[in-house]
DNA sequence: ATATTTTTCTTGATCAATCAATCAACAAAA
DNA sequence: TTTTGTTGATTGATTGATCAAGAAAAATAT
């Protein structure tokens, strides 16, 4: 069934268009004319590369689900202490590949479809899986499980929440006051709960 | 223009129908159809009392809208200090009525679907705004002004990634865990930045 | 009270538009 | 010449919206 031969070039373009797409409507009810018509091709064309539509989706979370895993596991690994770890991840979560508009919308759209697609939820639950992990041994060697935990969860949900902020546009301007604001939290919770 | 002897019963169970039927699908594609069948009427009648499909979903969010700021005016009404005032919209936002996943998934399937309706983006805005300005005035009292600003965009941040987190049925189990995350940031927050 | 008219409420049937998906045909490359 | 890539045209299904007509209720008259 999976074509192999097929030049991946044409689905790469049809999945940014995809991207391009969804972050310009917003949500992921996108039409397949819309989506080829971006990527310069006929709609039979998309088709022809990824079957169905939701197929097309798919591979588009799955894209940016790897974008994100890489650009991570290459910043971690210049990362040394636990501290610097946690810098990492909030510092890549609001990068400026994974931060634009356009991705944070669609990350959204897709947060929100995976309620109804198993596909979408058993890809979605991998990232929250391993952002919640890698959150965790960071802040488990820094205080106690406990408070480690609460603070994993906290972080996450900051990332989230300032996640739906910029897909709205409204309130919250730059990522810099995201990362800062995060920080802060991370400084304070080491201050007061922190190893001796 | 606007029916002003109609039953007022028919509309409000199409809008208890239509948050049944989004909270349902996890997104605000569903059809009049879905929502009318809930309702037990035709789709004919909803579109007598509502006109367009998106004058029932704004009207949805109104409700929402409206469910939320009454619960809220109420119980500050009973907060005296500060402290107490940002206790109360925390656990306002993690109250039964407005932390049901039915609700939530609706709340976050607006989020999204605000990003291309003018009308939904408007009633929003009122209500990040309504948000903000209940934190920030109390965390303005305890603290600097540049610190308050800071905890009053986390803590929102954090009810709003809470509330993702919660569509999603993943990670964070139940309300109180989440309020205790964040009752735990501000006083943190207070122990490190409060006034003398 | 009862009959009537008028207004309100409700629906089945239908329309028009949108859209995912298919297919036969054709071009290009191997 | 066989395989791969590509498209225009078409189809079938879904769905928001409309409309004429029928119930039900309310108002008015007898």
């Amino acid at each position: 069934m999976p074509k192999l031969g097929m030049q991946p070039i044409r689905r790469r373009a049809l999945i940014d268009a995809a991207i391009s797409a969804i972050g310009a409507r917003g949500s992921l009810d996108v039409t397949m004319t819309d989506i080829a018509g971006r990527a310069g091709v006929s709609t039979a064309l998309a088709h022809h590369y990824f079957g169905a539509k939701d197929e097309l989706l798919a591979a588009t979370m799955w894209h940016l689900l790897a974008d994100l895993g890489l650009e991570l596991r290459r910043k971690l690994q210049a990362a040394d202490s636990p501290r610097e770890r946690i810098s990492t991840v909030v510092a890549v979560s609001f990068s400026v590949g994974q931060f634009s508009p356009e991705v944070v919308a669609t990350w959204l759209a897709f947060y929100v479809e995976a309620q109804r697609s198993p596909t979408l939820r058993r890809l979605l639950r991998i990232y929250v899986h391993r952002m919640r992990s890698n959150l965790l041994s960071a802040f488990a060697r820094l205080m106690p499980r406990q408070d480690a935990e609460q603070a994993a969860e906290a972080v996450a949900a900051l990332i989230d929440g300032f996640y739906i902020r910029r897909a709205l546009r409204d309130g919250l301007p730059n990522p810099f006051s995201a990362v800062a604001i995060i920080e802060d939290y991370v400084d304070a919770k080491l201050a007061t709960k922190a190893l001796s």
